[in-house]
DNA sequence: AACTATTTATAAGA
DNA sequence: TTCTTATAAATAGTT
């Protein structure tokens, strides 16, 4: 119930889950509330998130509830002497073992190490999934390289500014310098007509500029 | 939901509660079976029928689930409290049940899922363990990245000598100014002390750099 | 946090 | 009961 449909399996994307979580936690409460007091039911709920926290509503109370709970189950099957307690842990810990095993030897898999025993198909799939892993890691990095690009742009940018800047300050010293020269040749022509005067002629060069 | 709306209160008719009863036990069972999936969380529920059955639904367990509950509430004081051995089979879960959670974590991110979080340094080291495992030739795309981003930089590093080629410049040729309006304040000061000629003054502005 | 287009749950009826 | 169906409610994706 949503835009669109969603398959009950684990949500990838850890935002989305936690939104949905959320979401969906507010509602199963909401609904595990509306039960108990509709039909008289007594209800406990315990919800542990993915990080940890402890969501809970009891309808009485939850000590109560799953003081009935151990009554009731007590009731059914004579579980709760101590022998039978540390066997149903002791099981507990065989399985998760075996399921810790079982996540070692995948993983060895996937970093290439533990690959015989394989057959063609086995290896192909392992090759499919590491080639799928590096598409998703690439496209990551990618991102950030791009914004490293688009970085160095920038800083680009604005030294290609500064660079038009002193450009311009250098016609406007030079066109100063053309003015001063032209002024000073004048003079000198008009002291030469008057008085030959042979004084200050060397220092008329001019610099060539390099602007590429 | 349903042909009508009815108020969150006792339904009176028996039969009707009952049949209300079991649609939405059924119902909050599932939304509670769904979180769990969805959302990696874990979850204990427990209904008592207002004839006292009980129903029940639990993500992995319900005697694990209320251990952590009351580990959660520190209420350990109960049942659970009785043998050290019981206690020492639980936290052997709990660190089994951790080491998985961190293997599973591992695998993921091998796998390209939930890279979110994971720094630069972080994603090539997944990265390079993935080459090391393929020994593909991925090296392509990140080597014209990487080009790009030099290219870049050597860009800037053209621009930045051409800045300083032209500051050299501006300096050469605002000391040549300089030099020229010495020589025309000269030569006014000789003609004025000569001639009294007041002609061509107001020329004499000069232009402010600007360098950054 | 709101908003909505959809999906899902369910109240009443068969 | 269980199935059907009209309607209410929940919620996935979006802003």
């Amino acid at each position: 119930m949503g835009r669109g449909k969603i398959p009950i399996k684990r949500i990838d994307n850890v935002t989305n889950r936690q939104v949905t979580f959320s979401k969906r936690r507010n509602g199963l409460m909401e609904k595990a509330r509306e039960l108990s007091i509709l039909c008289e039911a007594e209800v406990g709920l315990i919800v542990f998130s993915s990080t940890g926290r402890l969501h809970e509503l009891a309808s009485s109370s939850m000590k109560s509830t799953i003081a009935r709970y151990n009554k009731a189950k007590e009731d059914a099957v004579d579980v709760q002497n101590a022998a039978s307690e540390v066997k149903y842990w002791q099981k507990e810990v065989a399985g998760l073992r075996q399921e810790l095993l079982d996540m070692q030897k995948n993983y060895r898999m996937l970093i290439g190490e533990e690959l015989s025993g394989l057959r063609f198909g086995d290896l192909q799939a392992v090759e499919n999934q590491l080639e799928r892993s590096l598409h998703s890691i690439r496209k990551k990095k990618e991102q950030i390289y791009l914004g490293e690009i688009e970085d160095l742009n920038r800083q680009g940018y604005s030294v290609h500014m500064e660079n038009i800047e002193l450009q311009k300050n250098l016609f406007l010293v030079n066109r100063k310098n053309m003015e001063l020269r032209k002024k000073v040749m004048l003079k000198e022509k008009y002291d030469e007509s008057n008085y030959s005067n042979k004084n200050d002629r060397e220092d008329r060069g001019y610099v060539i500029l390099h602007t590429s």
